[in-house]
DNA sequence: CTGAAAGCGCTAACAG
DNA sequence: CTGTTAGCGCTTTCAG
């Protein structure tokens, strides 16, 4: 029944056709040197012919290996995920890899489960920023092995991580409004559990260290649009001259607030975000804000799983990524 | 060699355990029934113990499939794929089918390899947006069965197409400017060679076809801010008093450029963008456009997809989606 | 240098 | 109802 096409052409079918070895024809497709040129070309022609193409499944249980890593993050419509995604995806693919993908949705309860489903279809997985709590992360992470987390650290010092310095950032974002010549300052938080608002919280804490003639208040809010957006009053009546955002959606819901109530930026205010989504330079004015690497995050966390996969022996070291400062219109010298 | 904790555990050793054979296992952990209920929860017991999950390589081989499906885009950090990529793969997750992605970095050739490829790990492929050229469309499509099509079509009937009516989109945008009043109305196009421009193209033949009163003049442009921005002159000096532009990006760029020539919107210019982008509604003001309701697109290209492997008989019909209209502040009646 | 045979881990007929 | 056996498609010793 039409299962002509379908069935697919194996090894023995070219090995029947070129008149060799189901192992010849292997040795052949592996580049295995070792094989009689003119019974090599006898092989590829008849490959080549039947379209012949090794199935993966079935090397990859004789190999112990599926060219192929997976990929957790807590949820896909986050762009920062997508960015890692997608600069791990096209950076393991240069090495033949592929990425399977997982979204937690940021239930945090499934990140195991995910991961573990993951690792054994795949040759390693990479842990993007979980949600678990530490004692279930030390738990999990040997068993995961080859594993690669990013914003997260173990104790156990076998896996390697890529953390970003959030809390660094928004140090340089705070010196940035000082020397401007900013004093009053507030920072909008952020969710107050989420743990890059936690960092960015204890950044500040140096950040008033640094500089003690800075009057730091903290006005809670949100990483949404509207949260900077109903912040809008608070800010307006906090008598801060410069404000640090959570983050640049935030920021971009501030703005909008604030120039509906008459208050120009950076005349009256200055503002700052965090991320430098691609909107960032385009809101009015251009927010000034700080810049994560991603991009060398993702090839970067590539690099490690192949170390890791290739030589169990690779260091495990722990790559901290700076943010840089992305200076706009957003922020001025405060009013005289 | 430290291999103790290496060995993963197989089918065997909770056979030994428990013990029974292998085929026995094997029933249990696949819930067949016929299993005396004290021998299957001995074997329980024993899998629990060890910890032991089946594994899915040798499973996929004996089985002969994955429960892996690939999808190959022309962009990963295309925010359109990015969310189809989102849906597909909560949607597959569902089900319990896990997703491979691959990037053809909008290289046309690498499609059909990569295509190809995943097909052969994966049980089925959703092919988006496909740059190559219908011949060789016609040509791969039947070799990827079951095969997903998204934004293209087919000749042969037997692969599902999911598309999305872009010319019907700006057709209803046109038509909203000319209720407003508008007579004078521009397209500001996007990339010249680009499919879904040609797509516009088409809709607004028919969309003059049906408002004869209207004058319609087509302006070059791009798909980027800058594209828009740089317009801006052009479009001021053209004397419509709508401007239709092809997506949203493009119209904050030329928003923002208006603005800066002090040109008011909508007062002075209405202007539609096209895809709701998330911050079409945050641009001031918000942003008139066509909305393409990608969320069902993800989840229906997974349920055609699912129907294509349980049954190969399934219909293969084309499924149409409809943008609609996000109508906001940045479309007003002209001035009198 | 090549072929025969064993096995990767699992499922599924087929007997018992 | 359970165990034995034969594969799934490939790689890789091990002989020859």
């Amino acid at each position: 029944m039409a299962d002509r096409s379908r069935r697919r052409v194996g090894i023995g079918d070219v090995a029947a056709k070129a008149g060799v070895s189901h192992a010849t024809v292997s040795r052949v497709m592996n580049g295995n040197t070792t094989v009689n040129a003119s019974i090599a070309q006898r092989v590829q022609a008849a490959a080549a012919e039947l379209k012949y193409k090794p199935n993966p499944v079935g090397r990859s249980l004789a190999l112990g290996k599926t060219e192929t890593i997976g990929i957790v993050v807590p949820d896909l419509s986050n762009p920062t995920f997508q960015s890692i995604l997608r600069d791990v995806s096209i950076a393991a693919a240069r090495d033949g890899y592929r990425v399977l993908i997982a979204d937690s949705s940021e239930v945090s309860s499934e990140e195991a489960i995910l991961a573990s489903e993951a690792r054994r279809r795949c040759d390693g997985v990479v842990l993007c920023a979980p949600r678990m709590s530490q004692a279930e992360l030390e738990e999990l992470a040997p068993t995961l092995h080859p594993l690669v987390l990013i914003n997260r650290t173990t104790e156990a010092s076998s896996t390697p991580s890529l953390v970003v310095d959030y809390g660094h950032g928004i140090q340089k974002l705070g010196a940035h409004l000082v020397e401007l010549g900013h004093r009053k300052i507030a920072y909008l938080t952020g969710p107050e559990r989420s743990a890059s608002n936690v960092q960015r919280l204890r950044g500040l804490e140096k950040f008033v260290q640094d500089y003690p003639e800075v009057e730091l208040q903290v006005i809670p809010g949100g990483n949404t649009y509207d949260a900077g957006n109903e912040a809008s009053d608070a800010v307006a009546s906090c008598g801060a001259t410069g404000i640090l955002v959570f983050n640049d959606v935030a920021a971009m819901g501030l703005l909008h607030g604030l120039s509906e109530r008459g208050i120009r930026v950076p005349e009256d205010l200055s503002i700052t975000g965090y991320d430098d989504m691609p909107f960032a330079r385009y809101t009015m004015p251009g927010l000034t804000t700080a810049a994560v690497p991603i991009a060398q995050l993702g090839s970067l966390a590539w690099r490690r799983m192949r170390e890791h996969i290739t030589q169990s022996t690779a260091e495990s070291p722990t790559d901290h990524f700076e943010p840089h400062l992305e200076i706009r219109g957003s922020t001025a010298p405060p009013k005289a």
